[in-house]
DNA sequence: TTGACTGGTAAGCGAATGCTTACCGATAAT
DNA sequence: ATTATCGGTAAGCATTCGCTTACCAGTCAA
């Protein structure tokens, strides 16, 4: 068994929906219980708990107890294989960014 | 109307499958028709079509005709959402990232 | 204890996914 | 011209997704 087999919920699968996505970005402001984080959004708190849920399983987020609150907190070591997957194609941006570069050499 | 607001589908979207991340592997590689890519896969070639479709509304392949086939090519450049999104969180373990964040704020 | 507030879970429903088979037009080969 | 090969599309179907309302247990305050 793997490390990343512990995690139910693939990473790519919880990071496809525009809503799990901001409430990373929001995690990453700072610890946030549901409520807090319910706020940001023109849903249900259930339907952001289930959202919460499929990040909790693909290892995305932890939750911590706090009386009766439960302070979701990001992991962001977690997306290492979007990252991994990305970075196959880095010598693509790296050509890119020296046309860039080119272009802006040329600009000035 | 911004440029990205052109393609119908969601790159993360599209890129949450891994038969389409693979498909996306395989064309990195060097630009193929459809018989070559679903060879790779254990499903139809109208599946695999239907794959392609996701990806090019979502502009990460385009296709190009050369006769009865239909040569796919990968459009790397489309995954700058992605990359873009992924970046604010490089900061806890990238270094590579960091450098290119760096430069291209130095250009600017 | 009584109540208010935390947030997870179950049930249900419409829409979207992911696949299949059947079919189609376009091109190439004979 | 006939036939084979390219690959897209339509229809159908089972499953999953994303949301809702209803309800639940646990915690804090009066």
């Amino acid at each position: 068994m793997v490390a990343t087999a512990k995690f139910a919920n693939d990473v790519f699968t919880a990071i496809s929906h525009p809503a799990r996505r901001q409430m990373l970005d929001l995690l990453a402001a700072g610890d946030q219980p549901v409520n807090a984080l319910a706020a940001h959004f023109a849903m249900t708190r259930p339907a952001v708990s289930q959202h919460l849920r499929i990040l909790l399983d693909a290892g995305l987020v932890t939750e911590e107890r706090h009386g009766r609150e439960r302070r979701y907190h990001f992991c962001p070591e977690q997306l290492g294989p979007v990252r991994d997957w990305l970075a196959t194609y880095e010598r693509f941006w790296d050509e890119r960014f020296k046309k860039l570069q080119k272009l802006l050499a040329k600009k000035k």
